[in-house]
DNA sequence: ACTGCGTCCTGGGGGC
DNA sequence: TGCCCCCAGGACGCAG
């Protein structure tokens, strides 16, 4: 499934494949796909038809494409953390983008044929003119649905920094304003301010640690295989306080993420480019660079203790019974 | 305000 | 062989 890296690797194909294509037609193939969408799919069809590709940026999982020039977008509804967040009453729109979260099976391909193949999960198809290295259509494929897209106003950032990795603008879409910077952004790099005060709100945090590391409003991108990961390069047991973590211990886990995080996507980084119609976001890390996800059973890298799975939040959590103690 | 849980969806694969 | 059910996951709405 996507992750961060692997969205990341879609991020960067979309800058060099879709970036200055001009969408000419647009197919919904299936409704639930653009549910986001204020309006429905022919809304969501007449905001992206006529409207150029002018951006590939992303936070955490999620990717946008600002459109110009900007669609006519119905008032969004917002949501029930926007309008905690107060959001809502006045939001100046700083133009709209095309939305896209890949769920954990979506995947965005690049097309370049006259006659495309259709994918069996195909759920959304672009048709492109003018595409910088001749694509004719960018299809969104979903086996299972989790994923969606749609066309959001792009709201100011309150720090006044970028939204996110691929663009220099200071705005995000509406629906990905309460989602927090992720490990990639410099904004919360090693050593910053941003950093610091992340580790310090998720000491402030009572849950525990995988909970938090899992909270998109404290640091986004981090889904159920990096958490597991991540806990375990800082021998970390996943249901540890964050309230009775050091300081210390916070930071080790989220250099840990990220340090995982940027190991992914330096061996998936090339996978766009190699499959170039088959842009899945697959890198070839999972095969063999995952420690303890997926691994009940098999032996600890570290110290050959079975690597046990125990559910936690309706998911499986894997980790090391040895090095990775609850205490 | 903050925390935690149920729900959405699909098809591959395991169990009987 | 065939069928049924479970399971995987991110993010949101809502209950407490």
């Amino acid at each position: 499934m996507p992750e961060l890296p692997e969205v990341e690797t879609v991020r960067d194909g979309l800058a060099r494949h879709v970036v200055g294509a001009r969408v000419r037609e647009v197919e919904v193939l299936r409704d639930y796909s653009v549910r986001r969408h204020d309006g429905g799919p022919e809304a969501f069809a007449s905001a992206m038809e006529g409207a150029t590709l002018a951006a590939s940026a992303r936070r955490g999982k999620y990717l946008w494409l600002p459109l110009t020039p900007p669609s006519p977008v119905a008032a969004p509804v917002e949501t029930t953390r926007q309008r905690a967040a107060g959001a809502a009453a006045t939001r100046p729109t700083a133009g709209t983008a095309l939305l896209a979260h890949l769920g954990m099976s979506g995947q965005l391909l690049v097309r370049d044929g006259r006659d495309p193949w259709v994918h069996p999960h195909l759920r959304v198809r672009l048709h492109l003119e003018d595409a910088p290295t001749g694509a004719t259509a960018l299809d969104f494929v979903d086996q299972r649905t989790f994923g969606h897209l749609s066309v959001a106003d792009l709201v100011p950032t309150p720090d006044g920094a970028p939204g996110g990795l691929g663009t220099d603008e200071p705005a995000v879409p509406g629906p990905v304003a309460h989602i927090a910077r992720d490990l990639l952004d410099p904004v919360v790099a090693p050593g910053t301010p941003g950093r610091a005060a992340l580790v310090a709100a998720i000491r402030r945090r009572r849950t525990v640690v995988k909970r938090a590391l899992l909270d998109q409003t404290l640091v986004s991108g981090v889904g159920n295989i990096y958490a597991d990961e991540a806990l375990w390069r800082a021998r970390l047991h996943y249901a540890r306080a964050t309230d009775a973590l050091r300081p210390t211990d916070v930071a080790r886990v989220l250099d840990a993420a990220e340090e995982v995080m940027r190991e992914a996507l330096a061996v998936g980084g090339t996978s766009f480019d190699a499959l170039y119609v088959n842009v899945n976001g697959e890198s070839g890390y999972f095969a063999r660079g995952l420690a303890a996800y997926g691994r009940e059973g098999e032996p600890c890298p570290r110290c050959g203790t079975p690597i046990r799975r125990e559910a936690f939040m309706n998911r499986s959590s894997h980790f090391c019974p040895r090095c990775q103690r609850r205490r």
